[in-house]
RNA sequence: GGAGAGAUGGCCGAGUGGUCGAAGGCGCAGCACUGGAAAUGCUGUAUAGGGGCAACUCUAUCGAGGGUUCGAAUCCCUCUCUCUCCGCCA
């Protein structure tokens, strides 16, 4: 959410600034509300103020021996009728008024920052740099095609569970999963991020807080008779964590990791990635997070997208780093670089991890604050997944795979794996 | 699911119609005392929004929403949540 003081004061710098998103956004409505919202709150404390005196002179008539029913006394009680009359009207005005500026507020995407790079389709982001020397060979094959052969998941036999888009893993398909999960958590912690669980259902002022609400309703699966939904990221409920919370300086930033797998709707990508695990209703994901202090975030930024490569050079997966361009980050993202894994079979890097940060954004949506001296500020949030883990399985099937139809597995995965080798077993069922 | 109890500031806890944003304690910060510390003493210590260069000031907030009243933390209604016991259950 923006702040509403910038919308009163400054809305061309928000217009100029949605611009480079490629919005064209009139402001001049938004801020109408802004002010009529500020005029009638002003207007009605006012009132108050008066009625809040009234009130207290008739109290210390009553309790200098006035009677209650003395003609002082009732003309200041029809005052005070009279106020609240004017008081009540003001007040539901008043309300109507602040209920539809809210809304806009929360269908404003967050302003790009200065050093995001303008431009207007995925066409336009800059590669920032490159790691590892991507396998370049005719006949390797995509990452459904080995794993189907060595037994890893099920394809059809989940969409009878479930729907298309649902992966069943199998057997090693299954313990690798397992294993990337583990070695990612473990990998995280250890640079001094708290481990967590999150709930995956969460509710509707979670998924508002972080920005998925209300513009994206029809991308997240919904429990409608529970005001619950199937978080798409563990994003929205580690935002909640500390929603509505004043946060020690001192404290932060406080990391987190966690794991949770994710639902998406994917409403709009029909017939894209149909195939493998690319892209699902239901995958599994290891999300970093921090809540830092407003002025740190930059920094925090570099730091966090770190952390999420450290994943795949572990994985000695060659990948890029993208700086998304205006027209292509997030609602609530102000900067994102995304991080590309090489598929060798599919000949293309892809996206398996978002590192972006909201600054106050998502804070402000959430109320998370951080006292600052005497002043509490706005906290500034960041995300990053490190990393998605069926992409990473994609990616390490199609890397690592051989002439003769086995998998190598990176070296890191073996204390998790068990093995350096995937190969098709005999004890498949 | 059944029965009962409760929700007050960072925490504990008082307050059942009048000047209460709220006693007291704990915690925290500053100052004094000390060689330094502990102990002690004093002072300060919620959030949001508006006005003012500032000192400061106005309004709202005692789980949420509505109502009664000149006036509500306190009375009435509705809802939510928490706790205890019983039942069921991974």
């Amino acid at each position: 959410m923006l702040d509403q003081r910038l919308v009163r004061e400054d809305p061309k710098l928000i217009s100029q600034e949605l611009a480079r998103r490629g919005m064209q956004v009139d402001l001049s409505e938004i801020q109408l509300i802004a002010k009529q919202q500020r005029d009638l709150e002003g207007k009605r404390s006012t009132l108050q103020a008066e009625g809040n005196l009234i009130g207290k002179k008739v109290g210390q008539l009553i309790q200098k021996g006035s009677s209650p029913k003395s003609n002082e006394v009732l003309k200041l009680k029809e005052d005070g009728n009279l106020i609240k009359q004017k008081v009540t009207a003001l007040e539901s005005e008043e309300k109507g008024v602040a209920i539809k500026l809210r809304e806009r507020l929360l269908n404003l995407p967050n302003l790009p920052d200065q050093k995001c790079p303008n431009g207007r389709s995925e066409k336009d982001n800059k590669q920032i740099r490159t790691w590892g020397n991507p396998r370049i060979e005719e006949g390797l094959k995509n990452h459904w095609e080995i794993g189907e052969k060595l037994g890893l998941f099920e394809t059809e036999r989940s969409a009878r569970i479930a729907q298309s888009r649902f992966i069943t893993l199998m057997n090693h398909g299954a313990k690798l999963e397992r294993a990337l999960i583990n070695f990612m958590l473990d990998l995280h912690s250890a640079k001094g991020y708290l481990e967590i669980l999150p709930p995956v259902l969460v509710n509707t002022a979670s998924l508002t807080g972080s920005g998925q609400l209300p513009k994206f309703a029809e991308e997240s699966f919904r429990c409608e008779e529970d005001d619950l939904w199937l978080t798409p990221t563990a994003e929205v409920p580690i935002t909640s964590m500390h929603r509505d919370e004043i946060l020690p300086s001192q404290r932060l930033p406080i990391k987190y990791v966690a794991y949770s797998p994710c639902f998406r709707r994917e409403a709009g990508s029909y017939g894209k990635d149909t195939r493998g695990l690319i892209r699902l209703h239901q995958f599994n994901k290891v999300e970093l997070y921090w809540f830092v202090n407003p002025d740190q975030s930059e920094e925090a930024h570099e730091q966090i997208t770190s952390d999420a490569e450290d994943v795949l050079k572990a994985l000695e997966l060659p990948y890029r780093v993208i700086d998304l361009c205006t027209g292509d980050i997030g609602f609530s993202a102000s900067r994102t670089f995304d991080l590309e894994v090489w598929l060798p079979g599919a000949k293309t890097f892809r996206e398996i991890s978002s590192c972006s940060t909201c600054k106050d954004f998502q804070a402000r949506r959430s109320s998370i604050r951080t006292k600052q001296g005497k002043i509490n500020k706005l906290v500034h949030t960041l995300n990053a997944s490190g990393l998605a883990i069926g992409r990473t399985m994609a990616a390490i099937l199609e890397n690592g795979q051989q002439s003769d139809g086995t998998v190598h597995l990176p070296k890191a995965l073996v204390p998790y794996f068990g093995a350096d080798l995937l190969k098709p077993e005999s004890t498949d069922q």
